[in-house]
DNA sequence: ATTTATGCAAAATCTTTGCATCAAC
DNA sequence: GTTGATGCAAAGATTTTGCATAAAT
């Protein structure tokens, strides 16, 4: 099942409709080569309007079908949630997201939320550097 | 030395100059009592102009006396710097942020990129939840 | 038929910029 | 006296909102 299928269904499931500026935002979001702007998926989408498409990215970082990824220059990327809690990997050199998952890391920060007293509800970790392809041929 | 002092010294060496609406944004910076954003940065500073202060926190930023902290809805608020690198503990409630290190913590990171080939740069760990006084009590 | 979603354009934010003036060195 | 910093207001960039219309259920 393709995320615009899937993300249609879970839509439909909790009451939103299924019209067809969402699906074409669906669609735009799953053929994504890379992490995108709110601005780059709008110019890809000519023929909706932008209103409609920030309120579908919205929607679907609410429901955690896309997810949000914070750069360093304080802009923000939105990248196809593959689905489960994880972390990012981002290249300052192509912009690509690698995903992780690090239940260590993970536990380490439940441990320093437990040390403060904290009660932990939700963390990011975001790494920035250079991947793999771009140290070695670059692109 | 207070940390308007040493901003002030730490950026006179590097070649900018001491000026006065640089030492006033300096000044409520250290006086502020909770993470600010720049808005109210600027709203504590009735007599000194918005790129004035715009242009100060970026400088600050730049030169780490400044940390910069993303918050779940994508707003950004800034605090003080403790110094070296640390991660933040961001209070939901109260919206206070608790700085740690964790040296285990960035060795894991590490890791990750190591076994991703990533040349990792930089990273960021924010975490989220409530504290232990809002907790407790609530404020 | 209802009710939700859309599209537009306007408004609200948030941040940067150009430029004349002013202050620091 | 040079050069960098300031303040203003205007321009940009980004996101939200009001509202009439259109589409989905």
């Amino acid at each position: 099942m393709s995320f615009t299928e899937l993300a249609n269904a879970r839509l439909e499931t909790i009451g939103f409709r299924s019209t067809a500026p969402r699906r074409a935002v669906l669609r735009a979001i799953e053929s994504a080569s890379a992490p995108f702007t709110v601005e780059e998926l709008l110019e890809s989408l000519p023929g909706v309007g932008r209103a409609t498409v920030f309120r579908t990215v919205k929607l679907l970082h609410e429901l955690d079908l896309l997810c949000r990824v914070p750069l360093e220059d304080g802009s923000i990327r939105y990248q196809l949630s593959e689905g489960e809690h994880h972390h990012h990997l981002v290249c300052r050199r192509c912009g690509q997201f690698t995903e992780f998952t690090d239940l260590e890391l993970d536990a380490r920060i439940q441990e320093q939320a437990r040390a403060h007293g904290f009660t932990l509800e939700g963390h990011a970790v975001e790494l920035y550097g250079v991947c793999r392809s771009c140290a070695a041929g670059g692109l």
